[in-house]
DNA sequence: GCGGCCTGGTTATACGAATTACCAGCCCGG
DNA sequence: CCGGGCTGGTAATTCGTATAACCAGGCCGC
């Protein structure tokens, strides 16, 4: 006796021992085939052995003699900064668990090195698919070491368009906050969008695309002086809010890019001495549970549907969907708060400083 | 050929054959196996045929053979939940990496099923040891099955004192921040703390403990009416941070158990007109990167060494070290920003709406 | 009274890598 | 001219499981 019970564990050897059978057998029992026929007695002498023994199937074995494991790879290069990260790998866990397999996360924090590494280990150990997401919707390239199983690139796309991904519709969120601050019936609506480190952030395009089609759609000429561009951070949405309030013909309404773009955009206000949604109306995306709903008012915003997309990047690699470049695109719901109301008399606005 | 290379991959037998060697041979060169010698023209063939046939070495095959596997497991019952529990991770995987091996995790949401299920399962897969992590540091019933392999209980103590724990110093969190706000000159001090859903919570308990020492060593006699528990989130900071201010003898100073319900704090003072830290000082606990740098002002709180917590977990695992209910206790550091200050007059205070 | 067919199992093998034991050929010393 | 040692490898076995192929005994039918 070691110091964890039995170190190599019990195996069906010992198991067919102490049953006075064969380890043939005993797989058989143990996994109930079909198509086989043992004396109740026998099966019974076989699974009190095995409990009484404790016995686990040694899942490398297994995998060996079938060729397949019963694990699928997760690539992320977030986890640690994105609060969100943990929705899309509960979606992705929880449908691999339906299918009865485990996870082997790596989260890389953008380490190439790391990253190629950790790929190897998992294709070593046989995952039955790669599921390689990113932290923020953008085009990236996916290593090539992964043409060698299913592999589905998930928030973001592929930029050789070899893998087939799973994004959220951006255009379609941006009309959709757009034509709800229109609905309201205001007419300067501003943005506040993310920066595109690279000009290639679908985010950051897409939503802006929706922004200006909603008002397009309304007759509304979009005034470029209202398309601002943040960091994506509370700092972004508090310095251009600022600036917005505070210019010459200040908007009624201001559709954030993301929460903690909104976020800061409240704090503008505030120290402005403008309520939300009576002076302005604001609309955020991302729905950002550890924010939204305790802004105050609640958050307006457009739900990133994290945990279904993680469920159906899982669905697709075990669809074992034909390798092409086709993206699916999933709709981000509007969530509805406190931060939006009918636009204030345009009298009352126009200073920023009531 | 077929769909994803070559399914069932390379092995030695196929190096072997093209290498005009025996797959001994390609073992022993490939491992660069001690005590051997291969002319240089053999290694040379071997490891061209090994390159040129993409081999990959099956990791099953490996850990059957050998026994022990590069895997870790990590249990987690957040992910989804907490913002920060990607630092636990991180730091886990961090030293894992450092150590060769890969993390195996799960976050079970609380799911005692799908936990035990996935426990069978990595033991199945038999990992070197288990991270048993939890959301909140709290004192919870460990799984039996975890006895049969190194293990360690994270960010939580085990009840029946079996495993190794770790977890942060929370009453010496409570004294430094406390003790900050009284080296700023403060003496009415209050305290919103977290819900203890069943008494046991170690955060809650440990942090008022070091309140009341750092009050009591600076001569004052903690009140009873200043000590208020919240439900942990923003709007438990808001309500008792509303209540404390209207009451009869407001405090100059707060200090709250974690940054949402300092947050939520903040948000009740800008509504009753008060400063931070002009009118009042705040001081939080957690550190939130989402949350704590973007308030403003800057919140002052207590850093949660997850990412430590995390490496040295998988450092005990891997030291093998010997089973007992030893904790270890992990420094809060104290992270300075702007929400501290000297008290104001008390005059200018007393009725909450100057 | 013997062939055939159920019943209730067993034997043997493969999966892929690591490792131990062994071996052929050659050189050298005595 | 024979034994010993070195060089450069190979053969065989092991890990634990799944499964195809096989087999002994009993019973039945004819």
């Amino acid at each position: 006796m070691n110091r964890h019970g039995s170190r190599s564990g019990t195996t069906m050897n010992d198991v067919a021992a102490a049953a006075g059978v064969s380890q043939a057998t005993v797989s058989l029992v143990l996994n109930d085939a079909a198509g086989t026929r043992f004396s109740e007695e026998t099966r019974q002498r076989v699974h009190a052995a095995a409990n009484r023994l404790g016995y686990r199937t040694n899942a490398h074995a297994k995998v060996l003699r079938d060729g397949v494991a019963g694990m699928i790879g997760f690539v992320g290069d977030f986890v640690a900064t994105a609060p969100f990260a943990g929705k899309i790998i509960e979606g992705a866990q929880a449908k691999a668990w339906e299918s009865g397999l485990l996870l082997l996360t790596v989260n890389t924090g953008g380490d190439k090195a790391l990253e190629a590494a950790s790929l190897e280990a998992m294709l070593s150990y046989k995952v039955a698919g790669v599921v390689y997401a990113a932290m923020y919707h953008r085009v990236l390239d996916v290593p090539d070491v992964l043409a060698e199983v299913p592999a589905v690139v998930l928030n973001s796309r592929d930029r050789a368009g070899r893998f087939p991904s799973i994004a959220p519709q951006e255009e379609a969120g941006g009309y959709v906050a757009t034509k709800r601050l229109l609905d309201a019936g205001h007419r300067r609506i501003a943005m506040i969008n993310l920066g595109a480190p690279d000009g290639e952030l679908p985010a950051a395009v897409g939503r802006y695309d929706g922004y200006r089609r909603a008002l397009t759609e309304a007759g509304i000429d979009p005034d470029p002086g209202l398309h601002r561009i943040g960091d994506g951070h509370e700092s972004g949405g508090f310095d251009n809010a600022l600036a917005l309030m505070t210019g010459k013909q200040p908007p009624t309404a201001v559709f954030c890019a993301n929460d903690r773009t909104a976020w800061g955009a409240y704090q503008a206000l505030a120290q402005l001495g403008l309520s939300v949604p009576g002076d302005v109306s604001v609309v955020g995306f991302d729905n950002q549970e550890t924010l939204a709903p305790y802004l105050r008012p609640g958050l307006t915003t457009l739900e990133l549907p994290f945990v279904g997309m993680g469920r159906r990047a899982v669905e697709l690699l075990l669809a074992g969907a034909e390798r092409d470049g086709r993206a699916e695109y999933f709709e981000c719901p509007l969530v509805e708060r406190q931060s939006v109301a009918v636009p204030r008399e345009p009298s009352h606005l126009g200073t920023g400083t009531p």
